[in-house]
DNA sequence: TACGCGTGGCC
DNA sequence: TGGCCAAGCGT
């Protein structure tokens, strides 16, 4: 990148300057505490601000600090955590709340060596948890920031690669004012979720434009450059529904599945199968008679789209055990389950608990 | 390195 | 509507 010391301390003041005048009021801005810090940028990835601000507000009540957080239940924690996705994120959460009792007493390390051992804890989150948290010189690159950061420099080449982000974190550091690295990334950040937006950026607003090289070249809708994505790959499913009383039947999902260890409803994936009531059958352990269809919804992940027919069962008593990780689940208790936003859709549809 | 991993909003 | 995108990490 072509930009001399003079320059840089310019733009540096100006984006400063800039945030000063528009950060947004958001929670996490109003605490310095390093585990408030850290919560607030585990939630953030991958994950708008608007969704995460009340699943953070909730989650520092249920679990103020470290310790609470150490000994909560993990089914209790994505209880908490459910409807946000990503769910490994909360897993990884409790362990290193866990790991950070055990070793530190229950106070957040402020070493990068130390940050980085910490399930969940990646180049970004360690650089914004020591600069937000602790003010230590560190940069913190995100998607804003690769963003923001290949636009000024002009930089077109793929900035999902170690080089580009490499190139990135150095340019970065070397703009960060002394004892002002907490605020520069935010306001890095800050800027690339206001004005410097993947699409028509407002240029006309920005506080460095004059330092810009796509502003000067014309090339913002170019940069930064990306692979395409794959497209999801769709796939059909049925769903068994089953009542009894004021409970329905729901499944423990395997380790191994998409959204493994949390509860959803038994499903057979359509390809051959043309028979789900005696597949159904074997599967659940109990004696189905009849199905009625009851709905079709989709559910769309990152790799995955789900289309999801729901098909009520009517079924007779037996001396069958349930199979292993099948299970009643009353009414009034599936608001106290993980349960991911997939089944949830199942749930409303059908008007299950209604 | 490339992929698996959730969800919702926007156009 | 469907594709793109968002304060990434683990493997």
């Amino acid at each position: 990148m072509n930009m001399n010391k003079n320059s840089g301390q310019n733009l540096s003041s100006l984006l400063l300057d800039w945030y000063q005048e528009n950060k947004r009021d958001l929670p996490w801005r109003r605490s310095k505490d390093p585990y408030s810090i850290w919560i607030s940028e585990i939630m953030l990835q991958q994950t708008r601000v608007e969704t995460v601000i009340p699943y953070y507000t909730r989650f520092l009540q249920d679990y103020p600090n470290v310790r609470a957080l150490a000994e909560a239940g993990e089914e209790e924690i994505l209880t908490s955590w459910k409807g946000l996705g990503y769910y490994s994120r909360a897993r990884n959460l409790h362990r290193a709340a866990q790991m950070i009792q055990e070793k530190y007493q229950g106070i957040i390390p402020n070493a990068y060596e130390d940050l980085r051992l910490l399930p969940g804890i990646g180049d970004y989150t360690a650089g914004a948890v020591l600069s937000i948290a602790f003010n230590l010189s560190f940069p913190a690159v995100d998607g804003n920031v690769l963003r923001v950061v290949s636009r000024i420099a002009g930089w077109e080449e793929d900035i999902r690669d170690a080089m580009g982000r490499e190139k990135i974190g150095h340019i970065v550091s070397g703009l960060i004012p002394p004892g002002r690295a907490g605020e520069f990334n935010q306001a890095l950040m800050e800027l690339g979720a206001e004005l410097c937006i993947p699409k028509n950026p407002l240029c006309t607003d920005c506080p460095i434009r004059s330092c810009c090289s796509a502003m000067s070249t014309g090339r913002q809708s170019c940069i930064p450059v990306k692979k395409q994505a794959k497209s999801p790959v769709p796939l059909e499913y049925w769903v068994a529904v089953l009542r009894r009383d004021k409970s329905v039947l729901m499944q423990y999902r395997d380790q191994t599945a998409l959204l493994g260890r949390m509860w959803g409803f038994p499903m057979l994936i359509k390809m051959l199968s043309a028979e789900p009531l005696n597949e159904f059958t074997q599967q659940i352990g109990l004696e189905l008679r009849e199905m009625r269809r009851l709905g079709e919804t989709k559910h769309v992940f990152t790799h995955q789209v789900w289309r999801m027919e729901a098909i009520e069962f009517i079924w007779e008593e037996t001396q069958n055990e349930l199979p292993k990780g099948l299970a009643w689940i009353p009414f009034d208790k599936m608001d106290h389950i993980p349960i991911p936003r997939a089944f949830q859709k199942i749930i409303k549809l059908c008007d299950i608990g209604v």
